[in-house]
DNA sequence: ATATATCGGTTGCAAGTTGAAACCACAAGA
DNA sequence: TCTTGTGGTTTCAACTTGCAACCGATATAT
């Protein structure tokens, strides 16, 4: 099952997050679960993928900690798959996704959905990467390296 | 090639961006070009991954309009890949996936390399997501939907 | 009691994808 | 000339995907 990345260099922050949902469903269903969906039914309904398939990622998302199976809630005596800690984690990037989804692969002024304020129901910002002073990086401000202990400018 | 969603409901601000990069090597090749490698033999150095895949996920990326390729620059006859605007846009999707690994993947002391800032050398704060008005949004704060189609309750 | 349906899967199998290794074309160097 | 390095393509076995059929447990209808 696993996709066996034999490859340490790669085993950094990216590819162990890729390792767990780097296939094409996992998010998808991350995405409905983040809507409240949280029955094998659902998901396969809202999805349209083979049983087999779903059956294979939830069992892989739980196995990762990203979802966690309930007993039920309303009765049935089946189970439900909620999203824990880690699974609540991965909003921002479903977010980033959406963002970059909307921004690039929609045609101007084609009609779609986007994330609001629920409260207001306005449009959300952009997601905002900030330094530890608060100034605002970009993909050249930034660089992948352990923090340097230092203080000093 | 495509892994060919036949779901018209699937196919949102978020199935859409899976569509183009949601295979496991393209968001490492991605990464790797933010961090400034522009060869074929770079990537595959890097990666590790067969040359026959290699020569694939670039075409593909080259074909979404992610990556482009330039004649040369140092005198070698060959070309090279470099993002475009659109596959800049993806800094925040790459964030957002290292930050979750690094909260997530990393046992807590266990050492790794993070994104820092480059100016400061200092660690860069979590990514936000902010309303209209800079209220901090979390995954429960938000909805997706048409914007102002809010109904009062 | 029997038939039927629904839910949450598993199993079989055909088709598509992946990836290691071999091969190829071109250019530069010895 | 022969060798090395770069940037791929080709080949082919192994693996993954996904449709469809099946299964067992409950629920509902007759």
């Amino acid at each position: 099952m696993a996709k066996r990345i034999s490859h340490q260099k790669s085993m950094c922050g990216v590819a162990r997050p890729l390792d767990a949902i780097g296939d094409w469903w996992s998010l998808l269903i991350i995405r409905d679960a983040f809507d409240g969906l949280r029955r094998f039914g659902e998901f396969q309904k809202s999805l349209g993928l083979a049983k087999n398939i779903l059956s294979a990622r939830l069992r892989n998302l739980v196995s990762h900690g990203i979802l966690d199976t309930v007993p039920a809630s309303d009765g049935s005596p089946y189970q439900e798959y909620v999203l824990t800690a880690k699974g609540r984690g991965l909003f921002p990037v479903l977010v980033a996704l959406r963002q970059w989804g909307e921004e690039f692969f929609f045609e101007p002024g084609e009609q779609h959905v986007t994330l609001v304020d629920k409260e207001k129901g306005s449009p959300v910002q952009r997601l905002r990467l900030l330094a530890e002073d608060g100034r605002l990086l970009g993909p050249t401000d930034t660089v992948i390296t352990f923090p340097e202990a230092v203080v000093a400018d």
